[in-house]
DNA sequence: CGGAGTGGATTC
DNA sequence: GAATCCACTCCG
């Protein structure tokens, strides 16, 4: 029997690739386009878990992610949310596979590294502040729930993490969000609203 | 707090649809194709009962489905399978429900019904030759499991049918199938296979 | 929701 | 017109 295989699908190594790429040939069996041949290239070791999605840059539509607004009592702070909603279990501490990730520009020039505000601490052994920046920032991204970071009690996460640690949240201690960061916020926002409204007006003089 | 379905997901009957029939959106919230927006349309009463639907014609994907080779002891029948693999208990006799239904052509005209082989006997009080009919086609359009047909004894069904039947099987008498039927049917397949030949020679000539 | 596979626009 | 790229559909 014919090997269809070998017939409509080839994949290589490739002389004019970087080294480690692969070159892919199909062949399209159906349709109005049958026999055209599509090119595919594939590089070793890309997953398609998308726990593990960094935040790169997406088409625009990533961030129609709807914004969920929790009410609650004034002066009293909610800090438990059910763990719902997730497939597979995550593996503890798996933010530590992108350490050594760097941004860069697409000359492959690395971007200067991003800094967090110094009201967030690490949570759990030789957490550095890279991976607290990159736990966050792929949390904010990428999770579908409230980001609250670690709510367990201090105590209990650092004499036993294994334990205590929730995965679906990022390495870092619960922030208390209060009514003072609110307004401050707010301020930040119709601040640089105005320097915008100016800028615009400048450019159509 | 926000109400997130109703940012998320919308359904609505729809203009340009037929009477009746409702268009939904859906928003993906999360993953590679964070955004990207699904529809599905639905009309009234279409109950989502696999086990109802009847072999109507499809794409030729619904042919591939794999065939399972059941190995035995040479003279031994097996004639008990799990119930494994369906989601929902399906109603008794439910088959009775296709009653009355006819294949026909695009114009609407009705096509000549198929007739059984002889060998087949229906189980179940008020079971007719067109539900038997009804019962296998589907089965083995169907069904992800192998068609046995009913494997309890033949007093029981009769006696307490309501409790014997087993609603994963189509309303007929358990069939053994011999070497002798296998070679039949083989000769059956070549004799058209040779048939097939000698009309593409002559149409070549 | 991801991935395979195709249609169709774009580029040279 | 071929090569390439991107968007989209369909299905599991």
């Amino acid at each position: 029997m014919l090997d269809k295989m070998s017939v409509e699908r080839k994949r290589f190594e490739c002389s004019a690739l970087p080294k480690g790429w692969q070159r892919e040939e199909v062949v399209r069996k159906s349709g109005l386009s049958a026999g055209k041949v599509d090119v595919y290239y594939y590089s070793r070791g890309v997953r398609s878990d998308a726990s593990l999605v960094p935040p790169i840059r997406q088409t625009a539509s990533i961030f129609k992610q709807p914004v969920t607004v929790i009410k609650q009592m004034e002066g009293k702070v909610k800090t438990e949310f059910k763990h719902g909603g997730q497939e597979k279990p995550k593996q503890l501490f798996w933010e530590k596979r992108l350490e050594g990730m760097r941004p860069c520009d697409t000359e492959g020039n690395e971007l200067h590294a991003m800094e967090l505000p110094k009201g967030l601490k690490a949570v759990g052994p030789h957490v550095t502040e890279e991976t607290l920046l990159q736990s966050v920032a792929t949390a904010l991204h990428v999770s579908n729930q409230p980001i609250t970071g670690q709510t367990g009690s201090k105590t209990a996460l650092e004499k036993n993490p294994g334990v205590f640690i929730n995965p679906d949240q990022p390495l870092v201690q619960a922030v208390a969000v209060g009514e003072e960061d609110i307004k401050r916020q707010e301020e930040r926002v119709s601040l640089a609203r105005k320097k915008l409204e100016e800028a615009l007006k400048n450019l159509k003089q």
